[in-house]
DNA sequence: CCACGCTGGTTGCAACATGCTACCAAATGC
DNA sequence: GCATTTGGTAGCATGTTGCAACCAGCGTGG
């Protein structure tokens, strides 16, 4: 057979994350389920996406524990996607994703949507990675190792 | 026509960023790049990806800048694939995907590749988002604004 | 209470992407 | 100089995506 390569067994985490999450549209519904979006309708109207393509992300999605499936908030009878802790646990991913684009895709003064504080309405500061003691890690200072 | 969408040209910076590398493999090609492969055979047999897809991939990955084609660095006439700083800077990217990989999909005691601290060997800290003044910032905490 | 529009899908088809295998030329190793 | 490794290309079968058409429940104005 030839099916898309699964990676859901490999032992390295960053190969799950992405048999999850990893194609193009997983993590644009993510990134609108943070921003509030929360009905078929929405996720639809906001990323052009086919309905069809929709309903089999959001299945999937909510199949991987991302999202959940929860009656609508207004009381209709229709339902509603959230966000599971997991999925909200994508938070640093999307950041990430977000300060690399708009740092590498903008021109400066280009016109882009920004995540801010929402207390003080302030941009945020940049990911960092850091070792156990706090110092700052670039990728050379790190090594992978079995456990 | 029927071509894959596109969203090179989105205001969201995610959007711009899962253009780039948003496909599933080449966000594996990053991640073995950091971790020290550089040649095409390096790739093939660390991915088992056929060598037509890696072949586009390299190329793609080339064309937007996150790799970069150099002479080998072992003399040979053959040539290597190694990041540029536009692809160093997707450190915490690749790095948030394997936190999140490492709480979500393995089994406690489950083996795993880590990723450590290559002075101390220890594990790394969690990413943590934090806001301009550095308090520590949720999902719920933040807002979406255009620009 | 009923007709009409909205919501949230499903189905079918055509085009494109992926995976596999076979093949191949240049560079290397012996 | 001959075999092997490296880094690809070409062709085909199958899977996946995108689009448009369709459809069943819900909701709402009258």
């Amino acid at each position: 057979m030839v099916t898309r390569t699964r990676f859901d067994d490999s032992e390295c985490p960053v190969a799950r994350s992405v048999d999850a999450i990893g194609d193009w549209w997983s993590l644009l519904i993510v990134r609108d389920a943070f921003d509030g979006s929360r009905r078929f309708g929405e996720f639809q109207r906001s990323l052009g996406v086919a309905k069809n393509i929709l309903t089999a992300r959001l299945r999937s999605l909510v199949a991987g524990g991302v999202l959940e499936s929860v009656p609508a908030s207004d009381g209709s009878a229709y339902r509603e996607y959230v966000l599971t802790p997991k999925g909200k646990a994508l938070f640093p991913v999307i950041v990430a994703l977000r300060q690399w684009g708009e740092r590498n895709f903008f021109a400066p003064g280009e016109p882009h949507s920004q995540l801010v504080d929402r207390r003080q309405g302030e941009r945020l500061r940049a990911l960092e990675v850091l070792a156990a003691d706090g110092r700052r890690l670039d990728p050379d200072d790190t090594t992978v190792r079995k456990v």
